[in-house]
DNA sequence: GGCCCTACTTGATCTGAGTCAAGGTCCTTC
DNA sequence: GAAGGACCTTGACTCAGATCAAGTAGGGCC
C-alpha cells in the first residue's frame, strides 16, 4: 500500500508502469475503488485485443508490450492511427464502440479497469476525469503532428520521423535521457512501419537501407539500431521543433 | 434570456449556433457566470487567428466562416490539420501554446469565452470537463479517420473523401437531411483542399475534374457543387462505414 | 546438420501524382 | 469596358514510390 501521492493505485506497485491516467493526487479510498476494479489481461503477439465495432469493456493501459490502432480498408489497404507503448493509456470512457482495430504486434500485458465503474468514478472524481481530458489532448496533438507526416513528407523522412520518435519514447521509458548515441530495438516489423507510415515494406527496407549507407543510424541484425546523433536523425525527418510526440 | 436546457448560456441567442461545449444542463449560475467571461472577434479572409507557439488566451465557438489549422514546415510544405466550420469548438483548455496555426480562411466571426476564467468554472462544473472529452474524442476520432485518407487513398479517394464530409457536415448544419441530391459551395479554394489531402492544387483540378466529367458530381462556376448520389459519391471515396467524421 | 518459414533485401519496371508552363475565367476597380 | 489579378484548368514531362519478382538471413525444430 503506497501512500505517496505521486504513485497511482495501491496494487500497481506490481506493474512496471502507474497508471498514468489515474496516478498522482488519488487519495486512498479512490484506491481502494481503483482496486477493486482492475484486473490483468495478456495477449499473445498478433492477437486482436478488441475489433472495430466491439463493445469496449474496460479501460486501462499498456503494462509490457506492443500494440498497435489500425484501421483497414474493404479491400485491404490498412494504415496504423497510433502505436501504444508500455505505460500508454487504452479507452474512450464515455463511449461505447472502438472505431478501429487494437492488435497486439508482441505479446502483451495489459492492466485494466473495468468500465462502467470506472466512468461512475470518473464522474464523481474531477481530477480524473481532467487527467483523461489532458492525456486525450496529447493523443490529439499526437496525431495531428502524424497527419503531418502522412501528407507532406518523403519516405525518407517518414522513417526518420519514426525512428526519432521510437529513440525519444524509449529514452523517456528507460530513463536513459537523450545524450550521446541512442541504442533501441524496434518494436515494429518492415511491414508493421509500413502501415504507420502510408508506404510500402519494400520501400521501408529500401530507406532504411539508404540511412544505414549513409550513417545516419546503425544496424546489428535487422532490428537492433543505434543511432550515433540524434540531431542529425531529426534533421534528415524536418522536424525543427525538438518537441516530443507519439500516442 | 433562454431557459431550456438545450441552449446554451443566455446571450448566445445571437450567435446563429449554441456552445456545444457549454450548452445543455448549465443551470442559471453558470450561463451567468458564462456570460461574464464572453466577447466575439472578427477575422478578415486570409488573417491568422493565432500562431504556433502563441499563448491561446481563449476558448470558442465558430460563428460563421471558415477557419483552418495548419501545420508547416521549414521548407514551406503545409498540411491542414483540421477544418473548423460554424459551431465547431476551438480551444485547448488546460494548454498554454498552441501547436499549430489557426487561419480564418473565409471572414470568420467567433465567439469567445476568456480562458482562465473558464477553466475555473470548468474545474468546478462536472458536466462541461465531460463534455469537453466527448469533444476531444471526437476530434481525436475525426484525426484518426484522416490519416487514413492521407496514408493510403488515391488522390481520387481523397477528394471524394472531402466532398462527402463537406457535404455530410453542410446537411447537419442547414438540417437539409442525406435524402435526395446534396447542393453546397466548397468553402475552400484548391489550393486549401490540397493542402487538407496532402496533394498539389493541380491534382485536386484535375480529380474535380475527372469526376465532374464521370457524373459523379455537377458543377456550376468552379464552387457551387452538386451531388445527384451520394451513395455513388461515398463508393468512389472507399468507405464503407456509413459514419461522418470531422473535426 | 539440414529443412522450413518468416522476415527482410534488392533489382527491374511501371505509374500516379508532382512539376513546370501556358492559358482561361471571372471578379474588381477605375 | 478595359486592365489587372486571383483562382482555376489543362498539357507535357519527370520522378518518387509502388509493384512484381527474385533472391538472402536467421531462428526454430526435427
Amino acid at each position: 500500500m503506497s501512500t505517496q501521492p505521486q504513485l497511482c493505485h495501491s496494487n500497481c506497485d506490481d506493474c512496471p508502469i502507474r497508471h498514468r491516467a489515474v496516478c498522482a493526487h488519488c487519495d486512498k479510498d479512490e484506491l481502494e475503488e481503483l482496486e477493486e476494479i482492475k484486473y490483468y489481461r495478456s495477449f499473445e503477439a498478433g492477437q486482436t485485443v478488441i475489433w472495430s465495432g466491439d463493445q469496449m469493456s474496460f479501460v486501462g493501459s499498456v503494462v509490457s508490450g506492443i500494440a498497435t490502432l489500425t484501421q483497414t480498408m474493404e479491400d485491404g489497404r490498412t494504415q496504423m492511427v497510433g502505436l501504444l507503448l508500455p505505460s500508454d493509456f487504452v479507452g474512450r470512457p464515455g463511449r461505447e464502440g472502438a472505431p478501429y482495430d487494437v492488435v497486439a504486434t508482441t505479446d502483451l500485458v495489459m492492466c485494466c479497469f473495468r468500465k462502467k465503474p470506472f466512468e461512475e468514478l470518473m464522474a464523481r472524481t474531477p481530477h480524473i476525469a481532467h487527467r483523461l481530458l489532458e492525456m486525450t489532448l496529447d493523443e490529439l496533438d499526437a496525431a495531428r503532428e502524424w497527419m503531418l507526416v502522412l501528407g507532406r513528407k518523403t519516405a525518407r523522412e517518414k522513417i526518420a520521423s519514426l525512428l526519432s520518435i521510437i529513440a525519444r519514447r524509449d529514452a523517456s521509458l528507460t530513463k536513459r535521457g537523450m545524450s550521446g548515441p541512442m541504442v533501441f530495438d524496434l518494436p515494429l516489423t518492415r511491414e508493421a512501419m509500413a502501415d504507420y507510415l502510408g508506404l510500402t515494406l519494400e520501400t521501408v527496407s529500401r530507406q532504411i537501407s539508404a540511412l544505414k549507407k549513409d550513417g545516419v543510424i546503425h544496424l546489428e541484425g535487422k532490428r537492433h539500431v543505434t543511432i550515433p546523433d540524434m540531431g542529425r536523425l531529426m534533421e534528415e525527418a524536418g522536424d525543427d521543433t525538438d518537441g516530443g510526440f507519439l500516442v
